[in-house]
Order: C-alpha cells, then structure tokens, then sequence
DNA sequence: CCAAAATGTGAGCAATGGCTCATGTTCAAC
DNA sequence: GTTGAACATGAGCCATTGCTCACATTTTGG
C-alpha cells in the first residue's frame, strides 16, 4: 500500500573522511560523465567505475541514481546563488545600470565556468521531480536581486528580478552553448536589454 | 568496419493511405506520451501500443526510436519557422516597433499553443546528433527575421536576428512554463526589453 | 482472380542497467 | 586486543527495452 516513492536526498551522511572522499568522488565522476559524454551514459556502474569505488558503495550514500543528479543541480544552483549575491553586495549604493552591468557579467562568468555541467544538469533538472531546496536557492537568488531593484524603485520587483534574469540567462546561454567566444560583446548585447525592460518601468534616476 | 550510424531520417516512405495513417498515429502517440509522462516513458513498445500498431509497423517506418524524435523535432521547428516567416510577411513596411511587437506574440503564441510538446521536444533536441534539416529551418526562420531587420536598418542584422530570437525565447519560455497565463502581460513586459537592445544599435526612424 | 508488393503482427532475443546482498575490510573507542 | 560500527566490494538478480524476424493480411496492377 504505502509505496512511498525513492527519497532523492542524500542516504546516509558520511562520517569518516574515507567515505567524504567517496561521496565527492562519486559527485564528480557522474559531472563529468555527464559533461563529456551526455546524460544516457551516466549509469550507475560507469559512475562507481570512474570514481574508483563500487556500486555498494555509492548505494550507501544515494538511494537512486537520480539523488546523484539531485545533489549535482543542488551545488549548481548554490554556486549560482553565491555568485549573485557576490555581484549584488559590490553594487549596494552604486548606479541602477552599473549594478545590472554587473549582473550580466556574473551570469555570463557563472555560464562560462561551468559550461557544459551547467548546460546538461539544467536539462536534467526538467526532467526531474521538483526538489524544494533548488527552488528554494532560485527563490533566494531573486529575492537578493529584487532587494537591489526595490533600492532603485523599480516597480514590482519580484516580476522584474525573474524576467531579468530569464532575460540574461536567456540571451547568454545559447550564444555561449553556440561557441560565443567574446564575452565582452556579449555582456554590451545583453545590457542595452536590461535596461529597455527596466526602462519601462523606471525613468532613469 | 565501416559500421555506419543508424539514420535518423524515416526508413520508407509511405506510399498507401493506410500506411500513411500508421505514421501519423505513431508521432502522435510518440508525442502524447513524451507531454504527459516525459521522455523516459517513450519506449517504443509504448508508442507502438498507443499508436494502435505493432512494434514491427514502427519499425518499418522509423529506423530507431531517435528517428520518431527528430521527425517531430523537424515538425516542431517547420511550424516556428511558418509561424515567423507568417508574423514577419504582415509586418513589411510596417515600423520597427510594430514588427518587433508582432515578433513577440508569434513567439509567445507558438510556445502556448504547443506548450509542453515543445518544450520537452526542445530538452531532446540538445541530447540528440545535430539534424541538418532542423538547423536548416532555424536558418531559415533567422534569415528571414535579419532580412525584416536590414530593411529598419539595423547594424549587423544576423547578429541581432540571433540575440532578439534568443532574447524573447529566453523571457517567454520559463515564463510560460512556470504557468504565467496573462499572454498580453507578459509580451508587454518583452517589447521594451527588445527595443531596448535594438535601441542601442539604432536611432529610432 | 492472382501474383507480387506493401503493410501489419507480436513473441521473444540480446543487451542493458538499476539495484541488492552476502561477505570482507578499516576505523574508533575503550 | 577486542569489539562493534562504519565503510567497501562486486557478482549477479530482475526488470526493462530496443529491435528482429518469421509469418499473416491487405492492397494493387494486370
């Protein structure tokens, strides 16, 4: 009767430094499984494989292969909500374009450094049950960017902190998926952007 | 040796009206379940048994399940393609503005009208081999929004064509996919974002 | 009508892959 | 040392699934 469904949380913590190891061998074995060579080939003997350990052993710490998954867009969607707060505190009392200017290049930087994990784990998080910690790291990272459109008075600022991001992200992630190499043109192709979408919201002050 | 990759275009064609029927039950079954229960769910046995037909029909057809796929990729990107090339006929002579406005409600219109389809579709599309008449369509439907550009005297029309597409795919997607229903809102919000980008390229005429 | 071509069937093969479990090894605490 | 908990192993179970093939049925052309 009670079929409850596989937990996608972590099984059981590692407490010895041996088994952190191999949880984090684990992580990155399957990330770079998944960035070299897509997301089918990613299973479950080719991930203990690579990590050097045994199936038995990545079954002690994740319950299904898609808590490993899970974990990946967790730390993703963390660096990600790190790095825009990063770029959000240097801009506290600077200018409504100088702060959106910076935006663009933390979003287009985050998409550089992890290109092809970023790009496949996003694919794989579509496929996935929602997981309320990722949603709640992505409503974090629009609130802190919704605190610095409400400081320039732009009107609903929750609206806008999503479209504004759908917007860069949007814009970034396919140029840079298609080979885009010059990241500064492409930051002056997304700013003008921005601030025609704030634009009609806010007279500039 | 020369071990060739399976194809990914159709075996044969059909040449009765029965068999014809045969291949548009399996897309159609193909792209039902791909909607309701995601691209796991899409095994062929599965689709052969919701097309109504038997494995060994599908199989006639369609060389391997990857070629169903890029069938209804090819579909999906046809019917953009149509949808644009329809949206950018009306707009000759009219202003920039207007064009770009109508743009937006294509697009937006195009997403709601096959809303989960074409979003599923879209996640296969990155894990699949790049199929040449699909880019070509994309070609097709940017060559047609650059020609629209040129003549509003845009700078560097193929450039913009790529980033406005970009731009508004990247705004009205999650948009709709997190269950925004107000269409006219939200293009609202798009229009000022696109002019503003084309704003630091041109004076307005 | 009748062959030949086109179309359709579905049991089942072969391969894959998620996951378990019986067993062995290392570590920490006393 | 000893003991129990934590950690690791990997052969292999079992369910799934892409796909084939030997055979049946329908359609077409003459």
């Amino acid at each position: 009767m009670a079929n409850a469904p596989p937990p996608l949380s972590p099984r059981k913590t590692p407490r010895q430094a041996r088994s952190k190891a191999t949880v984090h061998a684990i992580l990155e074995a399957a990330a770079r499984i998944l960035e070299t060579q897509g997301a089918d080939a990613v299973t479950t003997n080719a991930v203990a494989d690579r990590a050097g350990v045994s199936v038995g052993s990545l079954y002690q710490y994740f319950p299904s292969k898609e808590a490993i998954f899970a974990e990946l867009i967790r730390q993703m969607r963390a660096q990600m909500r790190d790095d825009i707060f990063r770029a959000m505190d240097f801009v506290v009392g600077k200018s409504l374009s100088f702060a959106m200017a910076r935006l663009v290049r933390a979003v287009i930087h985050h998409h550089v450094h992890r290109a092809h994990r970023a790009d496949a784990l996003e694919h794989l998080e579509a496929q996935l049950p929602p997981d309320p910690d990722s949603l709640a790291m992505m409503s974090q990272t629009r609130a802190r960017l919704a605190l610095c459109l409400t400081q320039h008075d732009v009107p609903q600022p929750e609206q806008a902190a999503e479209d504004v991001l759908n917007l860069i992200i949007g814009m970034a992630h396919p140029a840079l998926h298609d080979g885009e190499t010059d990241f500064d043109s492409l930051a002056r192709r997304i700013d003008p952007a921005v601030l025609g979408y704030l634009g009609a919201n806010v007279t500039v002050s």
